[in-house]
DNA sequence: TGCTCATATGAATATATTATCATACAACAT
DNA sequence: ATGTTGTATGATAATATATTCATATGAGCA
């Protein structure tokens, strides 16, 4: 039947589904986008977040410090932040200065603050 | 010595450490925010939601059409989704429509298309 | 040059997450 | 009652992720 799928569903709504499947056929940047949310989704990052945002920018040692961690474990995490473009870098000398790329992040990880304390 | 911690590191600028350490310890709901972000960071929820935010409500069946996978996939997502209160629910007889919870949740998802759509 | 410190990174381990599979339950139709 | 359909869920297997460990690189200094 035309409208029994592979995953074992008979469809109800045809129009509905149709509407759905379009709607999501649009977006492209799923991929991207699930990364970049990621990013938030990580407690060790949302912290590393939090101490740039307060601070402005910060070297590898210290956000090891700031947040009781091993610089290694931290040096991991600022590659993926660094990789998806939420942070930037400045280096002096032997240390290397971490800071938030641009606004979006900080206006994502407040927006997060929102919601959560509504609901709360 | 007091600037040393169990990490193997050396505090090279201890006020800011101290500033960022008081930052983060203000913030207590990190592990909310981490699981309210890990919601968007996953395809298949993000498609969820997409396709909600579409059409507006819709049967788990005709959800698991529309993403073209199993319906107990869907069913797991979606009980991840209703527990972290993203999404409700409408029961009419054998049928239960899913929708999104409410306006944080579609901001969210805008917020994250929109700073793509600008990076990109 | 040789040493120390700041940072980076590959491999391995530990843990978390997702989809599948089998099964269960609830509502409806016959 | 029995069978069918829609949804839910526990266990498992497959995969992804984070931290640790060992090691490497590179800058500054003696």
């Amino acid at each position: 039947m035309e409208n029994k799928c592979k995953c074992d569903c008979y469809c109800l709504y045809k129009d509905i589904v149709d509407i759905a499947k379009n709607s999501i056929k649009k977006i492209k940047i799923f991929d991207n986008m699930y990364t970049f949310f990621k990013t938030f989704a990580d407690v060790t990052r949302l912290k590393i977040i939090c101490a740039l945002d307060e601070v402005g920018s910060m070297c590898v040692c210290d956000i090891a410090v700031a947040l009781d961690m091993t610089k290694s474990a931290i040096s991991h995490q600022l590659k993926f932040l660094k990789e998806n473009k939420l942070i930037k870098y400045q280096k002096k000398g032997k240390e290397i200065f971490y800071s938030l790329a641009d606004n979006h992040v900080k206006d994502i990880f407040e927006l997060g603050l929102n919601h959560l304390q509504e609901i709360d």
